[in-house]
DNA sequence: CCAACATTCAAACACTCGTTTGAATTGAGT
DNA sequence: ACTCAATTCAAACGAGTGTTTGAATGTTGG
């Protein structure tokens, strides 16, 4: 469905930014051309360089429209919670909520376009292009500091390294969660909604579970228990499965053929 | 650094596929042209394909090599611990070890090209194309189904579907660290190595935390505490967030200007 | 009305893309 | 030495890429 049919009140520069949001999140940066984006918004492929500029910039303004909202929201959630406790540490539960909570809540705002946004953002973390990468960084910095050093304050008896390394878990399976993940959706056998909505407590669980979890033994003498988490478990119970393994040949090699594989995409 | 010159002794077709992960792993799989890839191998660019017949072919082959290597190692490490059980129930954390501490050997493995498949593997698992994600999904299939019945095995007072979703946040969890994730690497104030021997101590704990924390509460009727755990629900009190809508002038639009960013990549 | 500006447009530009062609080269097997 | 198939090669093909141009539109204030 193109922006211009769902959107035809919005103006050019709008509707490219919609149609380009929603193009990045079906194909990819690097898929995605500019005459696909320019006619998906009924707009001349010009008219896309006269607002933006190159397509790095306009990649850059969609992003940046997105996590602005983003982030907004997080610091002004994390704000709150901080002026609340008044200068009490905040509570592990409290900081996680207010960093993923914010980003589950927009993800599951598909009015405003949010679903579509972080869809995006959670493919776009792992993005190769160093461009994007350097892009991504600075705008998450502030936000990132500021979480990192609440977290600190929350889980103060935890080696500051493994905070920043748990950390970095949590984006990931998050990341993840948003970007769709559909590649493994299938093999993993998950059948019901993608509504970020009832992703969000099964989500939220997880990463309080992982953050909190007993500290790993590491080879280089460090604290090897960790007194201020409770790490209490799940009972466990198991059966047994059999299976055999097979290779598989990578590929027939004859001559000429080369047979090449349905395409399907893009 | 050229395959060519690194294993000048390799055939043309596996130097064409050392490349082609290499460069993949470094541009990601659309900004790598077949030119970038036969020159990296000193090959022909109709000897590329004349061996794999296509581009996809290509993608195919080295997704297909890298994967089985890992995919043996998984299953055997699992048949053994299956083996050596003798019917009594796997413990969740030896379930991991299989699954995901395999992944980090093999990630740490700089030698045989292993740490350069798994970044890659990471990477991709987030691709939009939707002809790499049924690849993948088929590729893994055996693999997910064995595990995530280990699991079932593992927790059996634990609802399925909060298995499988834990299994894909873990999945997420790994294939972000695995990825390199310089994105949020900067950001996030990661020093020190990215050996994944250093790595995989913090994520196995990391991992095991999720999956055994308690369960989450659903909005949805459907067993709200969890008799066989040891409790310490988390308590998940729904959040009130307020939001306001504020477009958020995106940049400044002059008359034809529109100067364009540094460009860093490609 | 009209100048001055902001925006849109069709057309072209210089490249790169994946893929194909047909001839040259290599390497066994007889 | 000759054959025949496997492999490599330079060159080209058509399509698609991001970007630019210069003229044609709207749009606004004097």
């Amino acid at each position: 469905m193109d922006i211009a049919a769902t959107r035809p009140e919005a103006d050019t520069r709008s509707r490219i930014l919609d149609a380009a949001e929603s193009l990045f999140v079906e194909h990819g940066l690097e898929a995605t051309s500019m005459r696909m984006i320019t006619s998906n918004a009924s707009a001349n492929i010009a008219a896309a360089h006269y607002h933006f500029g190159s397509k790095e910039s306009l990649i850059e303004a969609v992003f940046r429209r997105g996590l602005a909202r983003l982030n907004e929201m997080r610091l002004r959630e994390l704000d709150r919670l901080e002026r609340e406790a008044g200068g009490t540490p905040l509570k592990p539960r409290q900081v996680l909520e207010a960093f993923f909570g914010t980003a589950l809540v927009l993800a599951a705002d598909r009015e405003t376009g949010g679903a579509q946004f972080m869809r995006l953002l959670g493919r776009t973390m792992t993005d190769p292009n160093q461009f994007i990468r350097t892009f991504l960084a600075t705008e998450y910095r502030e936000v990132v500091d500021r979480f990192r050093a609440a977290l600190f304050a929350a889980l103060p008896e935890v080696p500051r390294e493994e905070i920043i390394w748990r950390l970095h878990f949590m984006l990931g399976a998050m990341s993840y969660a948003l970007s769709g993940m559909d590649a493994l959706r299938l093999a993993a056998g998950i059948t019901g909604t993608d509504d970020p909505r009832a992703i969000a407590p099964r989500l939220m669980a997880f990463l309080l579970g992982g953050l909190r979890a007993p500290l790993p033994m590491l080879q280089e003498p460090q604290v090897p228990t960790f007194p201020g988490a409770t790490g209490k478990q799940i009972s466990t119970r198991s059966r047994k499965t059999k299976r055999t393994e097979d290779e598989g040949a990578t590929r027939a090699r004859g001559h000429r053929p080369a047979v090449r594989s349905t395409r399907s995409s893009k």
